[in-house]
DNA sequence: CCGTTTATTGTCACAAATGACAAAAAATAC
DNA sequence: GTATTTTTTGTCATTTGTGACAATAAACGG
């Protein structure tokens, strides 16, 4: 019988190399040399794994997109039934727990390069949509008397907060605009009660 | 003497149409190639009136910046001594008034390949710092007795906001998200009076 | 008209990225 | 040990991006 096939775990490691390449450099900087570089192994491997330079674009919007429903998911798992807003933004805010910066900023780089590609344009917009709904679900849960209107809008301003800490990331910003913008997140979780 | 000069001309038509290219393809996506197409010039020009790659990148960033300026020090002049909170988030969201998300895609465009430069990385956190003072200095005024976290927060999640359309931009949000995330920094600039 | 300065275009060489294929090495079943 | 399949490496041509220089055209003052 054959070699056993090491497709899933190298796939999965050049994937994770791209990702990182991506995050630092933006899609066109993700270099087949540099990615490789990033995973340790040889550049003619990456073809041999995930195909073209297209197909490799495709298996990374493909990666990001599952990585950030899995994320949606477990947000939903936790907190869809039971548990408060501030404890939502708690978990969304913890440092390291199971949140990658880079996971955001691929998601920022094939959103910029989905002008042309209305296919990867309408995925991403779902995921993201689908980030929202479980935020909803959270407030609105939290707030049986707020209009869903300002459920809405409290949802896209905290989601709003974390991608924008992601985005902020590579400039290295000062301690405090990570607290603020938790801040500013959990403000919009609470405010929705206080004032109809 | 000589043939009069068109280098402010040119070099701000270049610099224009490789900000749109940054927006669209991202930093390293932007090739002399398309910038010359964009512009409508050939592509030995870019190099006459911008100078090579390094010199362009560092062209557009402090073009970028200056723009950035540009906007923060209208809004100052307008709203830092009077106007209601309110009226500066209806100036902030009015869409093609003289705002341009490419701008913001530039500006994250920049930020990312920051991440090996501490001068540039420097030099947009501080652009970023004087749009915030701004916010926060409106905010400040219309509601004295709040605290400074308070104001603090709020100025990030406003500016989180704004970001955040600009950075969605490329994929064609729904119409609602746009007015979701104007009621989000509507809400944050409202609500620090209502709990202290 | 002439000279000077600038704009504009053309062209070359060099480096980098990508695509594609061939070949060697390794592991497992038989 | 042999065959088979997969991994891994090596190497080629093609395309694209960049840098640098030369040459032409145009405008203006004298």
């Amino acid at each position: 019988m054959p070699r056993p096939s090491l497709k899933d775990q190298r796939s999965g490691q050049i994937l994770d190399a791209y990702l990182t390449c991506v995050a630092r450099f933006g899609l066109e900087g993700a270099t087949q040399e540099r990615i490789a570089a990033e995973a340790g192994v040889k550049r003619p491997l990456l073809r041999h794994y995930l195909g073209n330079r297209e197909d490799m674009i495709a298996a990374l919007a493909t990666h990001v997109i599952a990585a950030f429903a899995e994320v949606t998911e477990a947000l939903e798992a936790h907190f869809a039934a039971t548990g408060t807003p501030a404890e939502l933004i708690d978990a969304l805010f913890a440092s390291g727990d199971g949140h990658d910066p880079r996971l955001m900023l691929a998601w920022q780089a094939l959103a910029t390069a989905a002008q042309n590609d209305p296919d990867l344009s309408r995925k991403l917009t779902q995921s993201y949509a689908e980030f929202l709904a479980v935020i909803e679900t959270v407030l609105a849960r939290a707030h049986p008397g707020a209009p869903p209107d300002r459920i809405r809008a409290a949802a896209h301003g905290i989601t709003a907060c974390i991608q924008t800490i992601d985005a902020l990331e590579p400039i290295a910003p000062p301690a405090t605009w990570r607290t603020d913008l938790k801040a500013a997140a959990l403000t919009l979780a609470t405010c929705l009660g206080g004032q109809t």
